[in-house]
DNA sequence: AAATAATGATAGTAATACTATTATAATTGG
DNA sequence: CCAATTATAATAGTATTACTATCATTATTT
């Protein structure tokens, strides 16, 4: 499964050209996600970036209108990749708990492996994603972003894993909440202990955060 | 308990100038909560609000550093003033889980009235804190502000509120962790409730926020 | 009335997030 | 293989932002 080649194919709305027909459009999703991993993605520049690939900045702009549309982008091509994960990790798993389980491990964890085929480092974008993808759509432009499709793949993410929650109970109120809340807290928990500690409970081991998690989705759901 | 004056203080770290000692700083605050909650952190600029209050951008400069230290200051009232509504809430109500219960209200539900007393139209900042107090704390200097002692105030309600839980069930792991979720679940779900919808479960009224997220701390707590 | 402090008026700066223009290089289609 | 097309490079320029600096004026206090 991990070197299996997948298709991620990208909603066009959320480039000019696409990145992925191109050498220097792979290499500007490539070092970008490094770069907004190492200096973060305020500091991050189209300047920065061209500097770094050898093209002017320019040349970016042909490929995405703004910064914040590559950023789309790439929380666009996580939650694509994020979705392959859930249907492999759950195919086959004929129990809907154990289906969940398996679910939510996948959405609280960072991912620790890069199966390195794509031009996309996976454990670099997943940091991303828990750090800085709530700016993606914490905007003056989410409506408009929303209604181009911008945010299709997240929420197909978390319409899947409701899915899966109706299975275990079908009379459950708030599906969509419930997982929302478990994704995004999973990534605030995890800035939270690595900046302030005292909003959460720390241990040695990330784990407790998907321990916590898992154990809030399924008390909900007894 | 609506009309009682409470003497709201403020960590000097915070300010340059107090704005809550002249006329022209309780304006700033006063104008940029409802600059803020109008258009936005991002669009707000001192240069705006100097328009608006009558006074050049300089001037405001003398009570604040940069923007981002004024929305310190305000997500700090904010906490501070929220803790007087706990300790109000919560005072005589032997059970507690009646206290938790109360307090989990008080977190998740915007602001509906302004008590009218302060320079601070409470109403309207607790609409700034559900949207845009996540902005307060993420950022590069995360760290050396909370050296400084800038999240105080929060980690206090957090804290309060954990006690709370640990008084229900004192072997309890993630008190901290449960009610930061509460917490920052409740704004996001409002703010998904406006904007992505599919991302949460709507109905009618906004209580369902609060409803689900009681529901949640007490099912853990079973 | 003098000293001190607060505010106003105005100017300036470096960085950001772009846009525009023209030149050169690479690719492709007949 | 050559011409046309397309992609990229090189360079310049703009409006806005988030400040900093300076000096004059107005209040306040002593």
């Amino acid at each position: 499964m991990k070197n299996l080649h997948i298709q991620i194919d990208i909603n066009p709305e959320l480039y000019s050209k696409n990145p992925d027909s191109s050498d220097l459009g792979r290499r500007i999703i490539n070092k970008s996600i490094e770069m907004i991993n190492d200096i973060g993605f305020e500091a991050f520049t189209f300047k920065k970036l061209g500097m770094e690939i050898k093209s002017p900045e320019s040349s970016i702009y042909r490929y995405f209108d703004s910064k914040h549309t590559l950023l789309l982008y790439l929380t666009s091509w996580y939650w694509t990749w994020t979705e392959y994960q859930l249907v492999f990790a759950t195919s086959n798993v004929s129990s809907p708990k154990e289906r969940l389980k398996r679910s939510i491990e996948i959405l609280t964890k960072p991912v620790v492996e890069d199966n390195a085929v794509s031009f996309v480092n996976e454990v670099l974008l997943s940091e991303i994603i828990f750090n800085e993808s709530f700016k993606s759509y914490h905007t003056k432009n989410v409506d408009e972003e929303n209604k181009k499709g911008c945010f299709k793949a997240y929420k197909r993410v978390v319409k899947r894993v409701s899915d899966m929650i109706l299975e275990i109970k079908e009379d459950f109120k708030y599906p969509h909440m419930l997982i929302s809340t478990v994704i995004e807290g999973a990534h605030q928990q995890k800035y939270f202990a690595e900046h302030l500690p005292a909003l959460t409970d720390l241990t040695e081991s990330k784990d407790s955060i998907t321990e916590f998690y898992t154990e809030l989705a399924f008390s909900l759901l007894k």
